[in-house]
RNA sequence: GCGGAUAUGGCGUAAUUGGUAGCCGCGCUAGACUUAGGAUCUAGUGGCGAAAGCCGUAACGGUUCGAGUCCGUUUAUCCGCACCA
């Protein structure tokens, strides 16, 4: 049978849609099987070769596990909000809803022709509102929810309001809660809700005209776009992910995903352990150490201030204190001879951008604020100074500096003369003089020093004993601190999903859950307004009627029945931190999903997609689940199950060499002294073939190479190549329609595997995708050898090996191999004469979920009615695996000796006899009479003389 | 600086998880068929050597009868975090 990809390929692709082949229902007796893909961001450049990677991946194993008689839940959908449809639109005036509709059809027909087994019918798109009503419906249980910190899990905002007027609670502040006017306790109860309105400082973006969350600001950069960030005190929606930090660290135990990005999400919330420590001001210079007493130091703002340190152990090494430039206090220790200073350092160093900040990270600068603290181990007076190193985010904003021991203070320390005292050595008594330190001694190693109780304890010990000490006290209390901040939630954007938000008296007030979804107004301009408010300010109606529960003109603003709504909107993250459980009941317009459906589906058994979402999707999802898990609505407090993180495909890049003194001239690689007189340029991909440039197509590609002229090599033109980044100006890119109408879906799939293992980072090469190309067409040959006679034992040993192998491969999710097992197995069967239908009808069905179109075709040849999909997966027989002879490594009492090739399923006897036959075994024996051999297969023997 | 990972032919990779290193594919070499080859088929292809054989998994050392695989040190590359107290 001829390969002929063209005709099969659509044809099945019909059928499958026509049939509905891959729709998948929530009632089934079959076990439930979830794999999902990360869904794209629906860009206007389309898809290339990378995008589908994963999506081939999780599809092979998406048909294997239907194969396998598992109801499988395999959707796909679009995250459809974002800021480039919103730059364009900005550009250009298209409306973003235009541009995105226009680049989602274009995804749709590029995914279409790869062959993949989606159920369509439950795409969801996070810009479409039956969608995203639910993604405002989350945020307002946000909103109306709080941390309980004793039940460890988000309760209802009344629940604490019944606390706090039974007197269960007691509030932070100066005033109790039946002392307070309804606004006050508004503002009070935001310090709690999940989802809060604060001034915060924020990552400001002024080029984009918005803020950006944490994980999208790297160094001081924008991630889209690359502009500078400043930081700025806003007021700004949050969502308080902080109070899910230690469950968000719990949860990492429980999920089977590469240890890498386990770490790198316990990196990015950052727990450490330490102590919360009380150091008393030092009331004045006349203050006397020995006046404060051990034990009753007050904890009190006014006359102390806390710090934090994972360092306890070293506090008797506390030379000077420092404050974070932003620190409440500053302002009232300062003494009059030193405000001048310190208010000048104050301001320089806030008015410093982040990126600044960042890139003079090893410029030491500060200033002593003249006032003085008591350390309450030892009512020393020390010096408290100021500086940007201490961050105002983390912590207190205020730390006990150990110069010995701690690199960035003994910075600090030298620079500014002040003492450095040497409490941790790496042997018991082994001091040094610290003036001739070059560096500290940060390290949790060695042993306590010159620290009393501590003295002598090793660091790990008497950090326990410090903290113990300070607890008796009543001065501190151990306490971990986390990295994390809390995820602003608002963006000064117009393409994203409206707040279900209005404003009352200046304090925002949720919508009724029953009048959403809160539509995204039509504006004029996409840009923000004159004023710098968002482009939602541009909205003629933005308005929010109270009494008739509906939204109305702007200017019917009132403030008294009509209120104005929220002009910012949500962030990416938003919609696509909950898409994967709407994918389980999508047409739902009561509930986000219903409870019959997450309690079949319960969370996502497999997650495909890219390392790079780590720090935000990765995390905000599952905080996201975490709070719908404590409201009751999910089931599983993980989202993802097993996650697979595929590698990154990187560009290819082809150049020509065009020479320094003829630009019409272009000389091939290898010919001698090319180097000095060419300069390399970029070629398109597309007319290079296993780097052999196509010099018509070449000349045709641009005017200006049209009469260009070339210095072959063995009359080819071999091109240069450099693994780049995969980008238009680079000629890179490689499209997967050209090799789809090139060679066919099947080959696409099957190479894109075949290039390595799917988790690893690799540079697009289509110099290896013939080879691919051929086993399909060989494999297709063997069907002219077909018959109806069974199977010879050489071929069946020939099937069930690959039976296991491809199993086994599937179940590691090792795909490169399998088609490696796959080439094997042909070249194997091609030298038979005939081969049986019976091979060849499992050989299909093991194909299917690699090259769906070629093994539909084929299944068809063979007779079969219906679809492959509906097969079922083919089991080995274990008997038929079994070698004849195994080779034994032999050893003498441990020692190694000889091999020896034995027949399997050797008896004792035989084996004796077989070791007592080997002329080198008789020597070893020295005739001594073998009693007993042990052997393994493939292990060594030991024989037992 | 801290943390995580990786290192095997000209190239992508494989190795039953401690048991004959280099499967499969690309590329290359030779041959067959052909008017033709960027088609197809056959054979070969880690290095040195005429051969027997010797050497060989980034480097050095260790454990073991046996190490690509385990342990230690070093080097290189990639990724994440980075004044986080």
């Amino acid at each position: 049978m001829d390969y002929n990809f063209s005709e099969i390929e659509p044809k099945w692709q019909k059928y499958w849609r026509e049939h509905h082949t891959y729709r998948c229902s929530n009632d089934s007796d079959k076990p439930h099987f979830y794999v999902l893909d990360m869904f794209p961001y629906p860009s206007g450049a389309g898809l290339h070769v990378g995008h589908p990677l994963g999506y081939i991946a999780s599809d092979i194993f998406a048909r294997y596990k239907r194969l396998r008689g598992f109801n499988v839940l395999h959707p796909m959908g679009y995250d459809a909000y974002g800021l480039p449809a919103e730059q364009y639109a900005i550009q250009t005036g298209q409306h973003p809803a235009i541009t995105t509709e226009k680049n989602i059809a274009r995804y749709r027909e590029q995914l279409d022709k790869i062959g993949f087994s989606f159920d369509w019918e439950r795409e969801v798109r996070t810009c479409d509102p039956g969608y995203y009503k639910w993604t405002q419906w989350t945020f307002i249980q946000l909103f109306n929810h709080y941390y309980d910190t004793d039940l460890d899990k988000a309760m209802p905002i009344s629940h604490l309001i019944e606390q706090l007027e039974k007197g269960e609670a007691t509030t932070l502040g100066d005033k109790q809660w039946n002392e307070m006017s309804d606004a006050e306790r508004q503002d009070y109860l935001m310090n709690f809700r999940l989802a809060y309105l604060a001034d915060i400082p924020v990552n400001w973006c002024p080029e984009l005209g918005t803020v950006l969350a944490n994980d999208e600001v790297v160094n001081g950069l924008s991630v889209r776009g690359g502009y500078p960030v400043e930081r700025k005190l806003m007021r700004q929606w949050s969502l308080r992910i902080t109070a899910y930090a230690q469950r968000l660290v719990d949860g990492l135990n429980e999920v089977e995903w590469t240890d890498s990005l386990k770490e790198i999400q316990r990196n990015w919330i950052g727990r450490s352990e330490g102590a919360a420590v009380w150091f008393p001001l030092a009331k004045s210079e006349a203050t006397r150490p020995e006046e404060i007493l051990m034990g009753q130091i007050e904890t009190r703002e006014e006359t102390s201030f806390e710090i934090f340190t994972t360092r306890p152990d070293t506090i008797f090494g506390v030379t000077f204190m420092v404050l974070c430039p932003e620190h409440e206090m500053i302002e009232r220790i300062t003494t009059p001879e030193q405000r001048q200073e310190v208010e000048a350092y104050v301001t320089w160093a806030k008015n410093r951008s982040e990126r600044e900040r960042q890139a003079e990270v090893k410029k030491v600068s500060g200033v002593f604020t003249g006032a003085y603290a008591i350390n309450p181990l030892t009512s020393e007076r020390i010096p408290i100074w100021v500086s940007d190193y201490v961050l105002a985010g983390y912590g207190t904003g205020a730390i006990m500096a150990v110069p010995a021991h701690d690199s960035r203070d003994f910075a600090f320390a030298r620079h500014f003369d002040l003492p450095i005292r040497q409490v941790v050595a790496l042997e018991p008594d082994q001091l040094t003089d610290p003036s001739t330190w070059t560096e500290s001694l940060d390290a949790k190693t060695g042993y306590s020093v010159n620290s009393r109780f501590l003295t002598g304890m090793k660091v790990k010990d008497a950090i326990n004993a410090a903290i113990d000490k300070i607890e008796e006290m009543g001065i501190g209390r151990r306490t971990v601190n986390y990295r994390l901040r809390d995820a602003i939630f608002s963006r000064q954007r117009y393409w994203g999903e409206p707040f279900p938000i209005y404003y009352k008296n200046n304090r925002p007030y949720t919508l009724p859950e029953e009048c959403l979804p809160l539509l995204l107004p039509e504006v004029r301009d996409f840009k923000p307004t004159a004023s710098g408010e968002p482009p939602l300010g541009h909205a003629e109606v933005w308005a929010w009627d109270e009494a008739n529960r509906r939204v109305v003109e702007t200017s019917k603003i009132d403030n008294e029945t009509v209120f104005p709504l929220e002009l910012s909107t949500m962030p990416g993250f938003a919609g696509s931190s909950g898409y994967y459980l709407r994918y389980m009941d999508p047409h739902n317009d009561n509930e986000y999903f219903s409870h019959k459906a997450v309690d079949y589906w319960q969370n996502v058994d497999l997650y495909v997609g890219g390392a790079e979402h780590g720090t935000g999707h990765l995390i905000y999802a599952r905080f996201w689940n975490k709070f719908l898990y404590d409201i009751g609505i999910s089931v599983k407090q993980e989202p993802f199950q097993k996650l697979v993180n595929q590698g990154m495909i990187q560009g290819r890049s082809n150049f020509v060499y065009r020479s320094k003194e003829d630009n019409n001239l272009f000389v091939s690689k290898n010919i001698a002294g090319r180097e000095e007189r060419t300069v390399p340029i970029h070629v398109d991909i597309n007319l290079v073939s296993n780097d052999i440039l196509d010099i018509e197509r070449f000349r045709q590609w641009r005017p200006e190479f049209a009469d260009a002229r070339f210095e072959l090599e063995d009359g080819k033109y071999v091109c240069g190549w450099e693994i780049e980044k995969m980008s238009k100006s680079m000629y890179n890119v490689q499209n997967p329609d050209d090799l789809v109408a090139r060679y066919g879906a099947d080959t696409l799939r099957l190479y894109e595997m075949f290039l390595g293992p799917v988790e690893q980072a690799k540079p697009w090469d289509t110099n290896g995708i013939e080879g691919v190309h051929r086993f399909l067409k060989k494999f297709c040959k063997l069907f002219d050898l077909r018959t109806s006679a069974a199977a010879d034992k050489a071929q069946l040993k020939i099937l069930h090996q690959t039976i296991k192998k491809i199993t086994d491969d599937i179940e590691r999710f090792s795909f490169n191999t399998s088609v490696s097992t796959f080439m094997i197995c042909t070249n194997d069967l091609s030298g038979q004469k005939a081969v049986s239908n019976e091979v060849l009808d499992k050989l299909v069905v093991l194909l299917a979920p690699f090259a769906p179109h070629i093994a539909e075709e084929l299944y068809h040849l063979l007779e079969h009615e219906g679809s492959v999909c509906d097969a079922e997966w083919p089991s080995y027989d274990p008997a038929m695996l079994v070698q004849d002879t195994f080779t034994y490594p032999v050893s003498f009492n441990g020692k190694m000796r000889l091999t020896l090739e034995l027949p399997n399923g050797i008896s004792q006897e035989e084996a004796i006899k077989a070791v007592k036959a080997d002329s080198l075994a008789q020597k070893w024996l020295d005739g001594k009479e073998p009693k007993r051999v042990i052997f393994v297969p493939n292990k060594i023997i030991n024989i037992v003389v």
